[in-house]
DNA sequence: TATTGTTATACTCTATAACTATA
DNA sequence: TATAGTTATAGAGTATAACAATA
């Protein structure tokens, strides 16, 4: 237990050493993940009614950004399995927010498309969710933010991959 | 649809101007959430074999962190609700890894404390996990991993609050 | 009466395995 | 046979509302 008691802000500047690595790394691994866990579990519950929940929320975001796409890419955009995705898709279908068609060639494929109703609720959700998490930053020094800024496409690319 | 379009690397550096914090703290928030959200699921689904849970696990540090808690300290802690912990509990005693007493001069309150199993199951667990992320953070520059060092206790206390 | 915790219930999120339809 | 998607089923994770025990 005495390890645990190792502040986050003691690990040294990385020197560009190998053979250091590991070291460095695991101990930031294991002061990211429940960091990491604690926040995402705030931002996840914060809903303002029984309205789109956060998952549905991703799922439209990634079919406004990209256009429309069979369920199985978006599944694998989204990081998580067809089964799951169709679930998703089918509650999304039913409140009128994404349609699913299939494909004019490949009739196995089903491609999504986010309905013009999508499009508003999308919208209307995100900027409800921004002002929640907005507070929460507001709080930080505008340095800090800056930094969050920069940091966000290396979140991207250790949630891809 | 066109607004979504816009690049998170787009977003000019921070001038210290108050009027124009609103504007880019809130599209910092709007490009925040999804990353944290997709990262979170795959380190939530990261786990070995039908083990201890990623919600488990979190509980257990903060006991091993705080030693003995009664249910609601730890409920609180971890920022989930009484009813939410109470199920955690009830698992992670029945496999052993915690015991519930009640409080010597108040029986209401419920004590729970890490049994010598949970310490060592604690330890395993988070080796196991602690490994996966890390070779995610070795593909990472030296930089950016310093950059995500930097920002942790920034990441916790948007997290708290 | 107020507080602590639990039980009852319900919903979201995700998975694997087995199936259907199409290629 | 191989691929795309769905259905069936199960389990984790969380909440609110109602209750019991204790203070």
């Amino acid at each position: 237990m005495s390890s645990a008691a190792r502040s986050v802000t003691d690990v040294p500047d990385d020197t560009g050493r190998t053979g250091e690595h590991d070291l460095h790394t695991s101990e930031l691994a294991g002061s990211l993940r429940p960091v990491l866990v604690r926040l995402t579990r705030q931002i996840r519950m914060q809903r303002s009614d029984p309205s789109v929940s956060l998952t549905q929320i991703s799922a439209m975001s990634t079919l406004a950004r990209h256009g429309p796409l069979s369920a199985g890419d978006l599944a694998a955009r989204e990081g998580v399995r067809p089964p799951s995705m169709t679930k998703v898709l089918a509650a999304l279908e039913e409140d009128g927010l994404v349609t699913r068609r299939s494909h004019p060639s490949d009739r196995r494929q089903a491609i999504v498309s986010l309905t013009t109703r999508g499009t508003e609720v999308l919208r209307a959700e995100r900027r409800m969710r921004d002002e929640w998490l907005t507070q929460r930053l507001a709080g930080l020094s505008s340095q800090e933010r800056s930094l969050l800024r920069e940091l966000i496409p290396t979140l991207d690319t250790l949630s891809q991959d």
